[in-house]
RNA sequence: GCGCCCGUAGCUCAGCCGGAUAGAGCAACGGAUUUCUAAUCCGUAGGUCGGGUGUUCGAGUCACCCCGGGCGCGCCA
């Protein structure tokens, strides 16, 4: 199945080509309604090539411009546009079209890839926080959206199990643990310990030694420390759990740092044999002096005193993921600070011959009320647990007001759905460069984009089901009378064309602020066609841009990792 | 000092490869409802796109220079 932006540009390069012109500019919708559904720039960009004028250009294209019955014939306006209004005989069809598609008239990629995403990514002691959202709701939503698309997506956890701060997470675990705390809560005993630890390390350098001495232990193979490492990553991950579990996401493989432990030497080895690595002050670094933006910036891959950073963890990450899980690209969602740190990885990647396409998704910060980096009253950073938690909440609370005759059962359900939804696409709706300042009162509002607001449009589209008490109806044939009638099935054929247009840029916030259209879109369709009071064959026409708005919201929002619920 | 990112309405933000008179939401103001969930819709008002110079038919978008904010720059991750 085409999208209507797919059919008219093929029509336009057969125009073109009959006019001996070469394929130029772009179809795209257009940026006004006066100016009709889609508009080229074609004649303009044509204009300047050959120093012709645009509209005289213009003209001879849309002469030779066979519209059929897809559109009326195009106009040309302006500097030299092209503008196209679809016939409304056309929408009807292509409507009827998605309507029967599974996919909603999404068409799978043609050239499907393995994809490795790297997003989430934890760190063990230390409890997920506010500054994890960003990155493990940004990558499930480009993994499902990938998936969708038809790549072959694998979701790894990169979780951090293994630093420095192992060394004094185990001198803590042997000098400061109440037993009782842990069995308490777990985590908040081994952070209590970690931050502890470091408190003391800080001032006195007999415990920073003591330390330093746990973690060559740990990486010597030591038993004991071995058996405490384990023990730490063990109640780390109940809690990653509970919160994946909130959130619905999931994880194909959680490959942690410690498990490129033993092929670190590998990887140092074979850089320096390559010449890539070279020895400097004791330290084993590469050196990017051909590279004007890297040159003053060299990267160390191994210490002086013989130990390996995350840079060379990374390396070791590059090489299995294009080796044994064979990927031909990796997407790494990983926050704006270590920008430099990836291009100095992926130039080495690069110069050892990867060939596989390496991309660094970087996104903003979560800031607090204050415009700074959100955190509690004490400065501490919130733990996410709690943080969706309070969603969940505030959520349960508007239910109560809204709905309070809905069963408690229900009521935790639609509560859940709504808060994690509210939090998830708070972030997802805006760009993920920017930073943005959490609210929960903007999160949650049930007016504007919000997770709330499109929610609601899908109950509300349940509810006229469940009031006709039957599902979608058979029609063969869609009648598109009223204007919003004609606009909301326009809106329901774009979805196939905004989907694949996320991971262009991998900007989820264009898929949001269509779901947000579509809903005012169809909100302006319920107050002025009444569906199941209107006769028939309009009632079974209207019934199903029903279903099929419900249908492309719900698919839609899934896309995004957020569910819906049927009565809220 | 060098590098990267950001600066758009009172507030929160869209605006991908340069395209027509810069758009939403919130807040403000004015209307609509004995409802298919008003948890809504329709309308009004609100802007020298941080500032400047340049590139061209055309700049919020590209280049250069300033201003303001954030982040990063060999032995943390």
């Amino acid at each position: 199945m085409e999208t209507f932006q797919a059919i008219l540009a093929k029509k336009l390069s057969d125009a073109l080509a009959q006019a001996r012109l070469p394929i130029a500019g772009e179809l795209t919708p257009a940026t006004d309604p006066r100016f009709g559904d889609y508009q080229t720039n074609a004649a303009l960009v044509l204009g300047k090539q050959r120093d012709e004028k645009p509209r005289v250009l213009a003209e001879q294209i849309v002469a030779l411009f066979n519209a059929g019955d897809v559109c009326e014939p195009p106009v040309v306006a302006g500097a030299g546009f092209i503008n196209f209004a679809l016939c409304p005989g056309a929408v009807a069809e292509k409507t009827m079209e998605v309507l029967r598609d599974e996919r909603l008239g999404v068409a799978e990629t043609k050239s499907a890839r393995h994809i490795v995403i790297d997003f989430g990514s934890p760190n063990v002691a230390k409890p997920m926080h506010v500054g994890h959202v960003r990155s493990t709701v940004l990558g499930d939503a480009l993994a499902r959206i990938a998936e969708f698309l038809g790549h072959e997506v694998i979701r790894d956890n990169h979780i951090g199990d293994w630093g420095t701060q192992f060394g004094m997470v185990i001198y803590g675990w042997k000098n400061l643990l109440d037993r009782q705390a842990l069995q308490r809560n777990p985590l908040a005993e081994i952070v209590r310990i970690y931050k502890e630890t470091n408190e003391r390390a800080t001032s006195d350098p007999q415990v920073r030694e003591a330390c330093r001495q746990e973690l060559v232990r740990l990486q010597a193979g030591d038993k004991e420390s071995i058996d405490i490492w384990n023990e730490c990553v063990a109640f780390s991950m109940q809690d990653f759990e509970h919160v994946y579990k909130l959130l619905d996401i999931h994880y194909d493989i959680q490959c942690g740092e410690s498990f490129y432990h033993d092929r670190l030497p590998a990887v140092v080895e074979r850089l320096l044999k390559s010449g890539i690595a070279e020895t400097s002050e004791g330290a084993i670094v590469v050196f990017f002096r051909d590279n004007p933006e890297l040159a003053d910036k060299p990267l160390i891959i191994r210490k002086r005193d013989g130990g390996f950073n995350y840079a060379t963890t990374d390396l070791a990450t590059v090489d299995y993921r294009v080796n044994d899980l064979k990927a031909d690209v990796i997407w790494y969602v990983v926050g704006a600070p270590q920008t430099l740190h990836f291009k100095q990885i992926f130039e080495i990647a690069r110069r050892e011959g990867y060939t596989a396409d390496l991309r660094h998704i970087v996104f903003g910060s979560i800031l607090g009320e204050d415009r700074k980096l959100m955190k509690t009253r004490s400065g501490e950073n919130i733990p996410l647990r709690d943080l969706l938690e309070e969603a969940c909440k505030r959520a349960r609370k508007i239910v109560d007001e809204k709905n309070p005759h809905l069963s408690d059962y229900e009521k935790i359900d639609i509560a859940q759905t709504i808060g994690i939804g509210a939090v998830k696409y708070a972030d997802l709706s805006q760009y993920r460069m920017t930073d943005y300042i959490f609210s929960w009162e903007k999160m949650l509002s049930l007016h504007g984009n919000t997770a709330p607001y499109l929610q609601n449009a899908y109950v509300r589209i349940r509810s006229i089901f469940r009031k006709a008490g039957e599902s979608s109806p058979k029609v063969e044939k869609l009648i598109l009378g009223d204007s919003a009638e004609i606009n909301l099935a326009k809106r329901l054929c774009q979805f196939a064309e905004i989907v694949p247009q996320v991971l262009n840029d991998f900007r989820p916030n264009i898929l949001a602020n269509y779901l947000f259209e579509l809903a005012n879109s169809f909100h302006t369709f319920y107050e002025a066609c009444p569906v199941l009071k209107s006769d028939e064959p309009t009632r079974s026409s209207r019934l199903s841009l029903c279903d099929l708005t419900g249908r492309v919201l719900q698919r839609g929002l899934e896309l995004l990792g957020i569910k819906v619920p049927e009565r809220m």
